[in-house]
DNA sequence: ATGCCTCTATGATCACGATCAAGGAGGTGA
DNA sequence: TCACCTCCTTGATCGTGATCATAGAGGCAT
């Protein structure tokens, strides 16, 4: 069709619009967070958008060939890695602002699928473009080398939870950690939405689903969090994170 | 002094020969690996060679300021993350050709200290400089790049590991781990000396040491390894990565 | 509405590995 | 050579959280 309607250009001006870093209100704790107007216009450049996820969808599936990272827009995804037949493991949950796909770099494929957990938009960000632009704009480089050491510092936190601490500990921890990414993202540190199922939860946390759900409980006994379903409120923040690390 | 005997230069340059990229054994494995003869040397050149630290020497402490990473040379040392009062943590044992202090970039500090476990050497990297260089030589930072991924994949592995393997698959993993890492640096992937201790291995997999002994009299036991204090002889390597990647 | 899922909650039992306890082995300095 | 100290091994008991079993709750299509 060679004819378009003055709505039509609208609309796609608008999405162009919302869509681009300089008007992205993640903009603060993304990738080209530390790059100047001009700067961020290159990097926009290279950004690919993305049709929406529908909740189940997968942005990549283990295995496949790394091509590109992706920063997450709206919504949320988890990482599953499969070993041997059906022994899934989740490895990481991706909120907005977050980069997804860094562990493929290295063997040039992704080491596991990543799934939405409810409708979610991305940032593709071609790899091979983003190096090359990281040649001329230090701030970027910068920026994408303190992204993956802030993984590998996560990374080694998880591995303490895993291995020193106990079920309450480890659900504490997880529930403080959720509080403290929805705050520097905007939104309520103490209600929110939980996007994974109880099952997704355990599985992250090296817990069994049924363990999940009893400590639950437990904590609304305790009076530290209203749950109901997957709507949480937390009720005692303090006494959550003092749980979270407390010494064994 | 101003006067040098002919033996001291010929010790210096010897000392300096030895210690250069170029001449480096580990130059397949290492950072520098993918860089034509003429951009090694600009990578040389940055190396900061550093005395040999003695066993239970730190190459930094936890909290202190981040200012360069390190390849290790000869020896093997461990990371220990400790939080609140007495409770470290083992997240990590380096060997030779392996990046010390990658985690540190983000808040520009070092997020654990690293201990010499050995008599160990390694070259300094100042990470301003490195940086830099990486703007120039498109290959160094693809190796940068992908070390950092390869420790985010490898971080993946140990928390599958400490949330769904047993004792004895850890077990299990880890000698395998260690068997693979030594055959891909030239020596033999069967008889090899642990140069850490029994507790050391014990926190780095989540267990108690009692735990840690006991299972290796069961491997002795079932002809898998042959254990005489920290000397290691592998009898059974492929019955050895069966266990480690069974099915729970 | 109805039926069919999947997800969540809760109770009962069991097992793996932690903890407590004690003794042996090996290395190091006087 | 001996004493001392750290590291390692082995035994006995206990506790946390997994597993098994069942039922209730909530979502979704018909």
């Amino acid at each position: 069709m060679a004819v378009e309607t003055a709505n039509a250009v609208d609309k796609r001006r608008s999405l162009l619009h919302e869509t681009r870093c300089q008007n992205c209100s993640l903009s603060s704790l993304c990738l080209p967070l530390a790059l100047e107007l001009e700067d961020m216009e290159q990097f926009d450049a290279i950004i690919r958008r993305r049709a929406p996820l529908k909740k189940g969808e997968s942005l990549f599936r283990q295995g496949s060939a790394f091509n590109s990272v992706y920063a997450v827009r709206s919504g949320s995804l988890k990482q599953v890695t499969t070993e041997g037949s059906g022994d899934d493991q989740v490895t990481n949950f991706y909120l907005p602002s977050e980069l997804v796909g860094l562990d493929g770099i290295d063997e040039q494929a992704y080491p596991g699928s990543v799934i939405a957990l409810e409708t979610t938009t991305v940032c593709e960000i071609p790899f091979d473009r983003l190096d090359s632009l990281s040649e001329a704009l230090p701030e970027l480089r910068g920026q994408l080398y303190r992204s993956m050491s802030k993984e590998l510092r996560d990374d080694r936190r998880m591995m303490r939870l895993l291995s020193r601490k106990t079920a309450d500990q480890r659900l504490a921890s997880f529930f403080s950690s959720l509080s403290d990414r929805f705050r520097r993202r905007g939104y309520s540190p103490y209600s929110f939405r939980l996007s994974m199922s109880r099952a997704d939860i355990g599985n992250y946390l090296g817990l069994a689903v049924e363990t999940v759900s009893r400590i639950l409980g437990r904590f609304q006994q305790q009076g530290l969090v209203e749950v109901s379903g997957r709507e949480v409120n937390i009720l005692n923040l303090e006494a959550l994170l003092a749980q979270a690390q407390e010494e064994h």
